[in-house]
DNA sequence: ATGGCAATGTTTCATTGA
């Protein structure tokens, strides 16, 4: 079974890259971020010809999450079911494919350290975890998948020095990512690569792409119970390169499923 | 090669992103 996640930056300008990419690496759960369309914007058909039916939720302009499956999709929730206040934006559903529990997740970026913004985002990194301990036991079969807008440890930012000082690398985020985590997901890329300079974001402005000046803030994370079954895990650079990419990545994660 | 921001809609500039 192999999950995907990526922050496609408008599902509607993004369309033909991401069908092609679904087309060529046939995910059997494929989360979106930023979607950019109202739920009855979302292109369904497109990707209902490729044999994915798709679960969305969706907002005007901004935010906007998704998940696409050729196997049948359960048990769909939209935002946080921890019974607390409406959520602030669209940034989170859940889906049930062939057993596993799969969440894709938009996190708030933060904008700046100390600002309104930046205390909804360390929020919403403990809401979440709320959530998980909500509905979940480790050794459920589960992945959280999503653009985190945190970048977990120093070989995931090529310049730690400067990016601790901001929102994707501050000390304050970090330990907000580690504390989710430590309800018991692993990072699966690194089950299964330990380099650095893997990153799945790069800036559309100073040649970031080119000259590798990136950030690993795109994650699958799986339970315990679900990474003991992890086969692989990448990074598709080849999908940022081109005319009109978005400014992330695609991440991939196959387990024995 | 991968090349110096991009998408949206509030639309000819402002807002947001990361």
């Amino acid at each position: 079974m192999r999950i995907a996640s990526w922050n496609v930056n408008s599902i509607r300008a993004r369309l033909d890259r991401v069908a092609a990419w679904v087309r060529a690496n046939q995910p059997d759960a494929l989360c979106l971020q930023e979607t950019k369309a109202q739920d009855h914007e979302f292109p369904v058909a497109v990707f209902r010809e490729l044999g994915y039916t798709s679960v969305v939720h969706g907002q005007k302009s901004y935010n906007g999450v998704a998940v696409l499956s050729p196997h049948p999709l359960d048990d769909v929730v939209r935002g946080f079911d921890d019974g607390g206040d409406e959520d602030d934006g669209t940034r989170l559903i859940a889906a049930t494919v062939r057993g596993v529990r799969v969440y894709s997740a938009y996190v708030p970026n933060g904008q700046m350290v100390g600002s309104a913004a930046w205390d909804a985002k360390l929020h919403w990194l403990a809401r979440l975890r709320r959530t998980l301990e909500l509905r979940h036991q480790p050794d459920d079969l589960a992945a959280v998948c999503g653009d985190f807008n945190v970048a977990p440890e120093e070989r995931d930012v090529y310049d730690p020095q400067f990016w601790r000082t901001t929102v994707l690398f501050h000390p304050e985020a970090r330990a907000s990512l580690r504390h989710l985590c430590e309800f018991g997901l692993v990072d699966t890329l690194r089950l299964h690569h330990e380099e650095p300079a893997l990153y799945s974001w790069w800036d559309y402005r100073m040649l970031a792409f080119p000259k590798n000046m990136g950030l690993r803030i795109d994650l699958i994370l799986a339970t315990r119970a679900l990474a003991a079954r992890c086969t692989a895990a990448g990074i598709d650079r080849e999908a940022r390169k081109g005319n009109l990419p978005s400014d992330h990545a695609p991440i991939t994660a196959d387990f024995d499923l």
